[in-house]
RNA sequence: GUGGGCGUAGCUCAAUUGGCAGAGCAUCGGGUUGUGGUCCCGAGGGUCGUGGGUUCGAGCCCCAUCGUCCACCCCA
């Protein structure tokens, strides 16, 4: 039988590889020249790790495995956790704000749709230890200069952001108990994805005190562009909602600093599911919306000492290579990237040895030359034929001491000494 | 885990009621024994996803299974 790529993974082939480079090279360009410094860690983990941090039902969606001393172990499904754990054991030597990005290659056991894979890529960027609301921004900001890096613009991709801090609040201030805000953020976090009705049978599922429900819809319909509570609401403020205001306050400031406001927008729907994020929350989407999220992030105050470290706030994005790969195609932004030789050597002296051939070549790739070479014997037009095949800049036609040098796209040729050519190929050849 | 669509050459797809598996593109070769690309000609490449069933006969009908795409659940 013949066999083929696992479900939900992805072969690479030459042209493919180049696009995936395309992508993660600008990732690490961008990632640099905002101050963040890569790291990576290991494919395996224990899966008490992701126990610890998501509950027992995490251990069906990713794959894991047993080792032959019975240890316990996953695929990483994420990278924070990995971080959270690399960055507590050190936490005292590393000077603040910590700014690490990483682009690691992740497993999830789902079953593959449209933009989900079961083994992918995903750009992280997170900052441990940064001022609340301005390292958010900071990290909104790195996301947006990527995207135009790869060519997206405001109208294309937008960001919408939310405080879970004030949600929560919010809705325990109206009288919700600390302990059913969480099913209730994830009833929340599907008014946009439901129908109306549907979502109001949900919500009066979830809330069945008369005197609550109409506080959290007036909240939901009625929350201005900044986040500010609805005039009838004003009452419900306490100090923790104060906080979040001010929090939210910091980085809409922030955002508009850094130039950005233009792609982001306030939008109380944005929940990020049953996730650790523990006040600003952001996705970045398709302008249509007819993906899922490009990318998605917020702060995370309690992963680091939830994992046994310090409590120290920390805020952080991920950016997965599949719904980007996918919007950057419908856009037509992926450029067309061809591995090209600067040059082909090929012989002019039909029945010689390739010997010449050889050493040409080779003196050619030490002089930094993208250089290739055909040790056929044969007519120049069978040898031209395949250096044009191999996308050549330049073929060169070696006969003895001198060689023709052809550029492939004018079809020009010159004749010069090989002596001369190999002091400074690229002079010639580039 | 659930539901639906689709599986024929490397790719995109044909194949009449169930009657000899085809085309374009791509690849390789030739036209062209010292000058490529365009053009012309030719070749290789298929257990029709797999297994079973119905039939004189199955790419086509039936069952199962695998894969794939889309959606649901979930989404770190």
């Amino acid at each position: 039988m013949a066999f083929q790529a696992v479900k939900g993974t992805r072969d690479f082939y030459p042209e493919d590889m180049a696009i995936r480079n395309w992508i993660t090279e600008a990732w690490r360009r961008v990632s640099i020249r905002n101050g963040f410094v890569e790291f990576d860690g290991p494919v395996l983990e224990y899966l008490d790790l992701y126990r610890v941090k998501s509950g027992e039902e995490i251990v069906s969606q990713l794959f894991n495995l047993t080792d032959r001393a019975g240890r316990q172990l996953a695929m990483r499904p994420e990278i924070t956790p990995t971080l959270a754990r690399m960055v507590n054991a050190k936490i005292n030597s590393l000077p603040r704000p910590i700014k690490w990005f990483s682009v690691p290659r992740l497993f999830r056991a789902e079953n593959p749709q449209k933009g989900r894979l079961r083994e992918f890529f995903q750009w992280n960027i997170d900052i441990i230890g940064g001022e609340e609301g301005i390292s958010d921004a900071e990290c909104v900001f790195t996301a947006i200069d990527a995207l135009q890096e790869l060519g997206l613009t405001a109208g294309e991709a937008q960001v919408r952001y939310s405080s879970r801090k004030l949600l929560s609040e919010v809705l325990k201030a109206a009288g919700l108990s600390a302990e059913s805000v969480p099913g209730m953020l994830a009833v929340l976090d599907k008014r946009s994805k439901v129908p109306a009705e549907a979502f109001a049978e949900m919500l009066a599922g979830a809330v069945t005190d008369e005197a609550i429900r109409p506080k959290v819809l007036a909240f939901l319909e009625g929350s201005s562009g900044t986040g500010d509570l609805p005039q009838e609401l004003q009452s419900l403020k306490n100090e923790p909602i104060e906080q979040a205001l001010a929090e939210l306050k910091t980085f809409q400031k922030a955002l508009d600093a850094f130039g950005i406001a233009d792609w982001c927008k306030y939008d109380v729907n944005v929940v990020r599911g049953l996730a650790y994020y523990t006040g600003i929350v952001y996705e970045v989407f398709d302008a249509a919306q007819s993906l899922r999220a490009v990318a998605g992030g917020g702060r995370y105050d309690n992963l680091l000492e939830v994992l046994g470290g310090p409590k120290v706030g920390a805020t952080g994005l991920g950016m997965g290579d599949a719904v980007l790969g996918i919007l950057l195609e419908e856009k037509g932004k992926r450029p067309v990237l061809t591995n090209r030789l600067d040059a082909f050597v090929i012989s002019g002296l039909e029945g010689q040895d390739a010997s010449a051939v050889l050493s040409l070549a080779a003196k050619l790739r030490r002089g930094g030359i993208i250089c290739d070479y055909s040790a056929r014997s044969a007519n120049v037009g069978k040898l031209l034929k395949e250096a044009n095949r191999r996308q050549a800049r330049y073929a060169v036609i070696l006969s003895g001491p001198s060689a023709g040098l052809k550029d492939l796209g004018t079809g020009q040729q010159v004749d010069v000494n090989v002596a001369e050519l190999v002091s400074d190929p690229r002079r010639f050849l580039v």
